[in-house]
Parts: C-alpha cells; structure tokens; sequence
DNA sequence: AGCCAGGTTTAAT
DNA sequence: ATTAAACATGGC
C-alpha cells in the first residue's frame, strides 16, 4: 500500500496529548481516535477515503506533527489544509494569552493547560449532528450512540485488520426513515431531526460551509428555524465546527458547572454569571471558555491541580 | 445504591 | 403560561 508521510510544523505551544485526550476521555471513542500518542481518523474528500495517522515528535515548545497517509490517493495540500483546520495549527494562540494571562487566576490554569488547542470538526455539518446527539444527555451516552450511528451510516474502510468508519455524509443520513435511527437508541426527535438536516444539506436549502464568513447573529437566525436547532445548538455548532471561539454557548451545562467551580460558588451559576465571566476575553470568549471545561473535565484524570 | 450528566420541541394541562 | 416527556451509559 502506498503511503504518503510529510510534517506539519505548529508555531509554539502546541501540546498534541492535551488535544488528543478529549478523545480518549470515555471508554468508546468514535471517529475521532487517540491511543498511546497516536491520532487516527478516517476522512472523506471527493469521495475518496484515506486513513490519517497523527503523531507528535518534539513537546510542546518543539512540536512537530508527523503525518501518514494511507492510503495515499491524492496530494498531500488539500489533506493537509484540513489538518491545519481541524486541530487549530494557525489559531493565534498567543494573542489569546496575552488576553487571557492578565486574569491572575486563569493563569494558572493556562499554565497547566498551556499549548492546548480546541479540536474542530472536519465539516460544519458533522459539529451540527453532533451538537445534536448531545443535547440534554450525558456525553458518554451520546458518545456511544454516535458509534452507532457512524458504524450503521458511514462508510469503511479496513486497514491492518482494523476497520475504520467515516462521519456518515448528509447523503446518507436524508435517505433513512427517523425510525431507523431510533432503533440505534436515539429519541424519535432527534432522529427527525437528523434526518430533516440532512435533507436540507443535501437540496442545498442550507448552506452550512459558507455560513462560517456570515456573522453569528445571521447565523443563528438561520439555523434556530430549523427544528431542533435552538441556541445551545448553533452556540456549539459555531465553535466545534466553525472555529468561531467569539461563540459561547452560555447556558451549557458543563460551561455552568465549570464556572461554578472556578468562582467557588456553591449553587450552579446562571447563564448571565457565565458571560459576565468571560466578557473580558472578548473575541476569545469562547477560547477560554474551552479551557475552563477542559480543566473542569480533566481534573480527575490528572496528576496536577488543574482548578 | 443512587444520583446525575453539553436542550429543544411538542403536546398536554 | 407552565409542565412533562423524550434517547441510555458510566463516573463518583
């Protein structure tokens, strides 16, 4: 099999284990894998499919990605541009500190976290359906029923005696009846919902790849038509998806629980206390606000006082 | 053991 | 207006 390999250069800090543990943080992962250092995903680009293999040489004041390909169908460019999208290798990761390093006390939770960036999906449409399985349910489940989804809906491709199972496409999802996916163990809504979507990408009704340059409040228009949209929604979409950390979906769940930590306060906060929060970070409201949930949801599994 | 975990819509009071 | 119900795994 022909592989292709080639490095990705990240400017410093870039911590790929950091990255990489949101994905190994339940017991099944899906799509998106991370073992022993090593990232693997399949893509999907004009209908070719390819597995990646991301690896880092170097910590993280020297981080080198190496990249394998395989396997290797077309040219590494547009393979690498989406690398580059997903794990955040152009993001401005220092202005963001310069900002955020003048609150003493999430300093330190940028010094345990430092070189940390917010993973994005390969499609807007992905972060959408994922926004969605995640609604008012705990994230291992959801987790769990999107590997369901995913091996049921999205095609394969089998490598070493391994299979691995693409993000299933809008194609794919339009065609099904909701009751099908019901029978994975998503609710009849959601499953609708789903299904509504798809068709909706699929007859071009919604654009959700040009959406990225609108501004959010158009965005958000938009989208809250479409049942099953509401705010939190699009909130999450625009930051998981779109790269869009001026979004901060204020009313989440684990957002609120992370803040009520961080402030040391004894009742869960409000969506209002959670703005007020991060009003000073300015276009890097949501940047922060992936930090703080991150040093929330990792304190456990770490060795150092993350909050 | 039992509690609780990244919302949103719809249909019933 | 307000409320209830809907998908089920796993950490603590």
């Amino acid at each position: 099999m022909r592989i292709m390999k080639f490095f990705i250069k990240p400017k410093p800090p870039f911590n790929f284990d950091l990255v990489g543990s949101l994905y190994s943080r339940f017991p099944i992962q899906c799509v998106d894998y991370y073992n022993n250092g090593v990232y693997e995903r399949v893509l999907e680009i004009k209908d070719k499919i390819q597995l990646i293999k991301i690896s880092s040489v170097g910590l993280v004041e020297k981080s080198k990605l190496l990249i394998e390909v395989l396997p290797d169908k077309f040219g590494k460019s547009l393979i690498k541009e989406k690398i580059k999208w997903m794990f955040g290798i152009d993001d401005n990761i220092k202005g963001f500190y310069k900002i955020a390093l003048k609150d003493k006390k999430f300093a330190q939770i940028i010094k345990n976290l430092y070189g940390l960036r917010p993973p994005k999906t390969p499609t807007v449409f992905e972060a959408l359906i994922i926004a969605i399985t995640e609604q008012q349910i705990a994230l291992s489940v959801a987790v769990a029923l999107r590997r369901r989804l995913v091996e049921k809906y999205g095609k394969s491709i089998k490598i070493n005696s391994k299979t691995y199972y693409t993000f299933p496409s809008p194609e794919s999802l339009a065609r099904v009846k909701p009751e099908e996916i019901k029978k994975l163990g998503l609710s009849l809504k959601k499953s609708e919902y789903i299904v509504d979507i798809s068709k909706k990408v699929v007859k071009q009704e919604i654009y959700l790849e040009k959406m990225k340059k609108w501004d959010k409040e158009r965005i958000l228009d938009v989208l809250t038509q479409i049942r099953g949209v509401g705010p939190w929604t699009v909130e999450y979409m625009m930051c998981r998806g779109m790269g869009r950390y001026d979004a901060l979906p204020a009313n989440d769940m684990g957002l609120r629980i992370s803040v009520t930590a961080y402030l040391n306060k004894k009742e869960r906060v409000a969506e209002q206390e959670v703005r007020k929060l991060f009003k000073s970070f300015g276009e890097y409201r949501g940047y922060a606000a992936f930090y703080l949930i991150y040093a929330y949801a990792f304190k456990r599994y770490s060795q150092e006082k993350l909050l």
